[in-house]
DNA sequence: AAAAAACAAAGGAAATTTTCCTGTTTTGTC
DNA sequence: GACAAAACAGGAAAATTTCCTTTGTTTTTT
């Protein structure tokens, strides 16, 4: 690292501000830090010190730190934003990220891992606070579900077959074509299928592959 | 911590456990090392030596992975073990946690996060490799939608009920129940639901209701 | 090797659900 | 008040699913 990291930080409370520029002011690594107390004068900053790592706290006035993250990349698509929340689910973390953040702390992290995660995004790695991977095994694991691990093993293989198109979203008619078999012949496994299972919709049956893990995230979209 | 830890390595690599063993040694809390080649052998060590942690790796001969978790809840519910494995994919982690495992380790983890693990799963937390959460992350923030969050806004407030609701696995007749409205318009609440969003069968609208975080895993079930 | 059980495939008739079009009542807003 | 959007719902037609049944084909059991 031979340069120092510049940043810029922007949360609405002078308080916490503060407090942040002074742990990060302990790295001799981390160079000029600039701030803003909200999204439009982040934007505007950001212009002006070309930063390298914008340090953002998701809940703000004004346009909000999802906004101000689309909109800082959209200035830089290659600008590094680390983002800094209180909420420690999923959910933000993958919309931020999604939105263009490269990297997501929380805001109970020790002070090194901020600082660590300043040096990742900065060197160009992702970085995602470990207490949000915690809370998202915990949220996926918590699901008692009344062994449906075993209920799965239920279905024979070409129920399976089925199982996993329709809960991929496919409609019966498309598996009928996939498959090569008659239209009636996958409603009636279909129907099966939820016997077995114990569920009474196709959407329960892609919750259930979901969380199961049948079933990706990344779908083989249209 | 006054006791140091004692260790059940199960691995069926002789080469892995020798290695797995010489930086766990380098611990001065950690005690007593048995190893157990594979599953059915791990759990009569088990119940011979007691050991604080139990360090396996899923893929095994015999009885595998999981159920050797599950076996080794079934004799001490209290068991601590912590899964070392060479997938980084969520899947094998929700799975082998919900199976009863305390943490999981990714074996390309540096030693330290390893070491750190048993000491985490020994005084009774949770402890999952940060190199699964970035993959998590990865994997999750991965899916371009072609500005599915948009789509979402074009929902009006009703049609948005309606949607997290079939999203949730729930039929039109039981929405239409819960909402007390006539079954017809909840029917056409669906059509237009799947009209503004551009997908053809409620799995998909399953799918991208948990892709926006709209519906979580948790589900209240039945 | 014969018998039994499970799997795969599919048809017909009835039941259910969805579509499409249409019309009324709210609600909100300029 | 007037106009547009949203909410609600009905009828007829179309599509989908259920339920029951039948027919081969594998597997498994004895």
């Amino acid at each position: 690292m031979i340069n120092k990291i510049n940043i810029l930080l922007v949360d609405d409370h002078a308080v916490v501000r503060a407090g942040y520029k002074t742990y990060l002011s302990l790295s001799h690594h981390i160079g000029e830090i600039y701030e803003a107390e909200r999204g439009e004068v982040a934007c505007q900053l950001f212009d002006l010190h070309k930063p390298d790592v914008v340090l953002l706290d998701l809940s703000m006035p004004g346009i909000g730190g999802f906004e101000t993250i689309k909109r800082l990349i959209n200035r830089d698509s290659n600008c590094k934003v680390l983002v800094f929340s209180a909420h420690s689910e999923p959910l933000y973390a993958t919309r931020a990220i999604k939105a263009g953040a490269k990297g997501y702390v929380t805001k109970n992290s020790m002070p090194e891992e901020l600082v660590n995660a300043v040096y990742k995004v900065y060197q160009g790695s992702t970085y995602v606070s470990s207490e949000l991977a915690q809370h998202i095994i915990a949220t996926m694991s918590s699901i008692k579900g009344d062994d449906i691990d075993g209920k799965i093993h239920l279905l024979s293989p070409r129920e399976f077959d089925v199982f996993s198109l329709l809960a991929n979203g496919y409609t019966t008619k498309q598996i009928s074509q996939q498959l090569h078999l008659a239209y009636k012949t996958v409603c009636n496994h279909g129907t099966n299928i939820r016997e077995k299972l114990g569920v009474t919709s196709v959407a329960e049956l892609t919750l259930l592959a979901m969380r199961e893990g049948i079933i990706k995230f990344e779908k083989a979209n249209t």
